[in-house]
DNA sequence: ACTCTTTGTGAACCATGGTTCATTCTACGT
DNA sequence: ACGTAGAATGAACCATGGTTCACAAAGAGT
């Protein structure tokens, strides 16, 4: 029995990694996973570029561990609100508008989140992120319909909506080099909330024209 | 004078051009832009890979100009109902549907032109993409809140939502490997389109809870 | 003190795929 | 026919940035 891992060792260990994975976040935020390179990240971390890989497989798991680690609290926070008490619509209210005004407060994050161009492995990742938002919508939904608070709906097909909807419509805006946010931010959350709680509600049978004057 | 370029010459020249161009996209239709490679146009082209510097300047000019060719024929068409005649809404049916619907035919372009990851330069045109389409359901949009048809709404605003929800919800499905739309198509369309309506249809002030607790 | 194992190092390595360029070919003008 | 300009060629080149690996350092056990 030659070798034993202490507790300190574990420990370093266990440091190291949370160092990378800040440097890694860090960079992230500042300049989107672009700027993630391995060499920047292990100066940032303090460490060699080879200890990298003891850490991480691959740059790729390095990546999709920060994504991770980064969603997973957003997806906490909207969770939390749609575990909540209260009426659908309320929850449902609240949920966007802090999913919209989070995205707006942490533009950096929210950007390489969201919309960097990212290749397929982050692709991936984001793919399940916007997967779970769905989830959450659709909970809410699932349960406005039950109640009567909403009209029955594909509650799937609208929280992908939803989901697409909002990025999207902030997008522009996000962009690093955009400034349209500091000002208008309120507003524009405001008006997003309200088409998508629109789209929601307003969901009974409509008619086009040729229907309507066909009946 | 040793040389003037000749109606055959310039004929052979545009020849090769669009060659070029129908090659990559055909690889972008069959495989997405990451199929287009320089080497693969080339040879579906008939030309040899140097050759294709003589018309574009770089790889990311190419697949640019496949972009722009590809979703101008898509928005061509969206344009042309948004032109129409007849009531706001109606057009905003046939529009939203007619994108979605496209959008399901054609599926792996629909795929690479809206979701596949792809690098900045190509994320720049496609960002350009969701614009144009914002913009032309904006303009019917302003004809609607002109006429009355639609309550008063930031339409820029609406047509973003609407421009990010329909890709959104397409997405999982659209997806290279899904199966899905062959069957469930049409009423994925029409949920979508249901729902985007109604956002714009229900744009009516709402109060959440508070709000009607303290009126 | 000595050995053995794990951990850390970072310069060299390599894979990918776009781009170049010396050379060859084509066709225009005389 | 022949000289020349423009067009075509494709194998070699190169830039980027992730990954490796032979070696050194540190820590654990006897």
């Amino acid at each position: 029995m030659a070798y034993r891992r202490t507790d300190s060792v574990s420990a370093r260990l266990a440091d190291n990694r949370r160092a990378i994975l800040n440097a890694a976040r860090d960079l992230v935020a500042e300049g989107g996973f672009a700027a993630a390179q391995m060499t920047e990240v292990a100066r940032k971390a303090g460490v060699a570029t080879g200890t990298l890989y003891r850490y991480f497989p691959s740059k790729e798991e390095l990546c999709r561990q920060v994504f991770r680690e980064v969603s997973a609290r957003e997806m906490n926070v909207l969770a939390g609100i749609a575990a909540g008490e209260g009426p659908a619509i309320d929850r449902l209210h609240e949920v966007l508008r802090t999913f919209a005004t989070r995205a707006v407060r942490g533009r950096r994050l929210a950007y390489a989140l969201l919309a960097e161009p990212v290749d397929v492995g982050l692709a991936e990742e984001r793919a399940r992120f916007r997967r779970m938002h769905g989830e959450i919508f659709a909970g809410i939904l699932e349960d406005g319909v039950t109640t009567g608070a909403f009209p029955p709906l594909n509650v799937k097909i609208a929280a992908a909506c939803i989901a697409g909807a909002i990025p999207t419509a902030l997008i522009g805006p996000l962009a690093p080099e955009s400034h349209e946010l500091e000002e208008k931010g309120d507003s524009l959350v405001e008006e997003i909330v309200r088409f998508c709680l629109a789209g929601v509600e307003g969901a009974g049978a409509r008619k086009t024209t040729e229907q309507r004057a066909s009946a």
